[in-house]
DNA sequence: CTTAGCACTTGATTAGTTTGAGTGCTAAAA
DNA sequence: TTTTAGCACTCAAACTAATCAAGTGCTAAG
């Protein structure tokens, strides 16, 4: 348990050291503590949140930061998130005010507006009724020998996909083909289509066309990506303001997570109602060792629920970070509910 | 005018340079080197060279590096292309030997071979008739409010895109839109396509929309993308390897420039028969002054012509990377002739 | 419980040395 | 005229003290 004053010590260090990098002695503390102390004073308290893991040492005299735990605390028990700053409300308002065609396009661009607040790695997630199901499948012929894939799914995801066919497969193959799978598929979730792609299609299929496999491997990649890829990536080149004294291989390993949605996935977790925060080693994956994340939900009724989230050095002005988060998840779920208003009635 | 012995001399310094990364003095090469002189004469012959600007010192007392100048003249008169390694063709024939359904899967793996056989970044283009024109436009109504806009030009590229529509667009009114577009527009050339697309078009669409600036916006961005979106980059990463002591600025640019697609076409030039080497301070773009690139380009018969490129630091090593260039436009020729001539006829 | 005082630790910075690879130049040899 | 041995000189890099500043823990007194 802490004491009032070692909480407002504790909140110091973090606040100090996350604003300036360098590890926090009694002297500067007892400057700027509110409370008149000598620094031996802050010096005692200073052991005792060491002896309970909250904060150490870079070296046997240096000043301390706060550990893994210390900032858990801090994010727990001490923070409070900040107001937006007029100028963050101005950009915000300004980047979202535009006129959107499509959901993405909003999703996509809040991940952009959300790095520029942040200047840190921005994620978004569009809404998504979870289970979304098959809805409608076409392909559309396009040349002599290009057919078009369209996969929709009733939460209003597309996915599409072009590719080549050999000659001899005819349009009422083609058309055959898309009835047989409008019959077995739609209204399934896609996990299920999956599934149910490997086993028993496979064999009708092999009725209209020759050679399904090429075909199905095609289906199976519009599905995939439909499952999958929701996510919209902004600012990814601000890791490299963070690159440890540039360790070039754990650089790599962080811009190779981005690239697989699997693993953004993984990171990001189960939505939860709150604004949480992940911090280092909390984090299962190894390259994230000295990141912090901060992820949150928004709700746009019917819709469903979306995730944003930030990507910054375990070292990151919380207070700001947060209040940033918490006001951005409300202007994109107002946004998005303008948006269905308009194209719903 | 170099003398058959300062030829023999600048191509080891270009030789060792770009396989150590060390400056090169005298001794070294007076070890190397196959005709038997003391250091003392190879020392003049390295003052006529910097004489003439082809090398240059780090500082007054160091070793020899190769200038711009010398790695030119290197390249323009002394290199001759490695032959492949054995290793370096299995990767090849194993990576490009599978089964493709849509050229741009042969060209983006293309783009990942090329970054992998030589552990820099890669480029690639499909091969592309000059002024391709505009074969097909449609638009498929996915759902209540969704719909797809395809754009098909005769060289068979196929881009597209969904959009939200206003419910009270009613299917006729996107069929006349349809017919409008295949009179006025298909077999223009793109760039024609598009400048018509801001003058008369908007006058005649206005017949059947209500609000037709959104549609065209839409059509707009199918439309560049369509005339743009032709690169594939593989191995992006790698730009990290050589980043000059952590330089975060000019490393942000660069990967912002691999961003921008007409950014890459500036700097990958015309496309000429031979395979061509630019040098740092050879090519407009600032940041690229410490790397050089390689451009080929690849001809797949009536099906027009690609083009493939890497780029990598000025210090490469050259007669390696011109072999695997030179070799792998071959190869990716034949593997796109194999596939038109399969789904040709 | 707080605080002044003090001895001690440690990373950073600076200046001075040494080392080694390399150069240019001169004068003799080929 | 070209080549070569020899030598003085240069410079970055690596190493060594020496000093500094910030900070700590501990003790003993308030």
């Amino acid at each position: 348990m802490l004491s009032e004053r070692q909480m407002m010590i504790l909140r110091a260090v973090v606040r100090d050291f996350t604003n300036t990098g360098v590890p926090v002695g009694s002297k500067t503390l007892a400057k700027q503590l509110p409370i008149h102390v000598s620094s031996a004073t802050i010096r005692n308290e200073l052991a005792a949140l060491e002896e309970q893991g909250l904060i150490e040492k870079t070296h046997s005299s240096s000043g301390r930061i706060p550990s893994g735990e210390g900032y858990r605390y801090y994010v727990d028990h001490l923070v409070k998130p900040d107001p937006l700053r007029p100028n963050d409300i101005d950009v915000i308002q300004s980047s979202l005010g535009g006129d959107f065609h499509k959901i993405d396009e909003i999703i996509s661009q809040s991940a952009t507006i959300l790095s520029n607040l942040t200047s840190y790695t921005a994620f978004t997630l569009k809404p998504e009724l979870k289970d979304s199901r098959l809805s409608g499948f076409r392909l559309i012929p396009l040349g002599k020998r290009q057919v078009m894939a369209i996969l929709v799914t009733d939460s209003g995801d597309v996915e599409n996909q072009t590719f080549d066919v050999n000659e001899k497969v005819t349009g009422e193959q083609l058309e055959a083909v898309v009835r047989l799978i409008n019959d077995q598929l739609v209204g399934l979730t896609l996990p299920e289509v999956l599934k149910k792609l490997q086993q028993d299609i496979p064999l009708k299929i092999a009725n209209y066309l020759q050679s399904p496999e090429g075909f199905l491997d095609i289906f199976g990649d519009v599905l995939t990506r439909a499952a999958q890829e929701r996510f919209y990536v902004g600012g990814r080149l601000n890791l490299l303001n963070f690159s440890q004294d540039s360790d070039v291989d754990s650089l790599k390993s962080l811009y190779a997570m981005l690239d697989k949605t699997d693993d953004i996935a993984d990171v990001l977790g189960q939505p939860s109602d709150k604004i949480s925060v992940r911090i280092g080693n909390e984090m299962t994956n190894d390259a994230l060792r000295n990141f912090s994340l901060i992820t949150a939900t928004y709700d746009v009724d019917q819709h469903g629920q979306g995730m944003i989230a930030i990507l910054g050095p375990t070292r990151m002005p919380y207070s700001r970070m947060l209040g940033i988060v918490g006001a951005f998840r409300e202007e994109l779920a107002k946004k998005l509910l303008d948006y269905y208003r308009f194209y719903d009635e």
